[in-house]
DNA sequence: TATTGTTATACTCTATAACTATA
DNA sequence: TATAGTTATAGAGTATAACAATA
């Protein structure tokens, strides 16, 4: 709309811009996360205590540091974390070597990742509201082939790392 | 794995959990954010950076108040942002209303934004390896009858809102 | 008085590094 | 000396609020 040449407009190379399916993944993706933490966060939980309680569920008795590295944080923030957790984690000495803790849920840590479950239920089901099943299954089968060929770590993504 | 009453273990309620579309959505769109943020950080831009230029691009001449409301943040944000794009977007004092800028993408700011969409391209294709033309299509076509349904804004997404 | 843009301040979050205890 | 966990400090990033210019 000025000089000589027109290095671009929004021509053909921007095809794969905001509107391919990587933007919209990103975009997508980014408004779950943002509404499945506001249904956790009725429960007093952020996306990454959530994170935190699935993976202790998952496999009971793992140290602090264990946890760090799994998530990708340091050390210093499974601290914070699991200081944030008060009644639904338990610490537990190890009687083989007491540097470390053993981290497991509470009874009531077991309830609160119930209630986790059915909240991700129904995230799940409002999120998709413009599929039918059949739609569901079939993108559920294309964003698996795509995590696995991207080499993303099962139950766990970059986003345990931050929001609220 | 203790008390009386297991309250639940891994079970049905969980399958929407870890593994169901939404989460991966949310992982894979985490991913996808981030792997974009490595391409454009090359080129000296942040995401945030790039949905600037593209808003620019797209509607010139308008104010930064403007853009503050379509991304979503604060008007002193803006402030931030287009002082680190220096060279790139030219601030013209509005003939109408002396208060406001115009917003414009200089010279170099257009083969900047060139450089994002090729980067952009080789994102999408990177990032959708393990799918071919036809699946590559199809997701798209979900993704956007699901992006549509939920009412998210063609164009801007939340994470311009930080990441680098 | 209301509005655009700017600057100054405070707040939140996270990592780095220093520290304690066990080994 | 090395390691698990903790605490203290500092850094990055963002919003809130006070400010200057124009309407």
């Amino acid at each position: 709309m000025n000089s000589s040449r027109q290095p671009h407009t929004t021509d053909t190379a921007a095809a794969a811009g905001p509107r391919g399916a990587a933007f919209l993944l990103a975009q997508i993706g980014a408004h779950a996360a943002e509404r499945f933490a506001e249904r956790v966060g009725h429960l007093g939980l952020t996306p990454a205590d959530v994170g935190l309680l699935r993976m202790i569920a998952g496999r009971p008795g793992r140290s602090q540091r264990a946890l760090a590295e799994d998530l990708g944080v340091v050390p210093s923030r499974v601290v914070t974390l699991i200081d944030g957790l008060e009644g639904l984690v338990e610490r537990r000495r190890s009687a083989e070597d007491r540097r470390n803790y053993e981290l497991h849920l509470t009874a009531e840590g077991g309830r609160t990742l119930g209630a986790v479950s059915r909240a991700a239920a129904a995230h799940e089901d409002a999120l998709l509201a413009a599929l039918d099943p059949d739609q569901r299954a079939l993108l559920l089968g294309l964003l698996e082939r795509v995590a696995a060929e991207q080499e993303l770590t099962p139950g766990v993504h970059p986003g345990y790392r931050a929001r609220g």
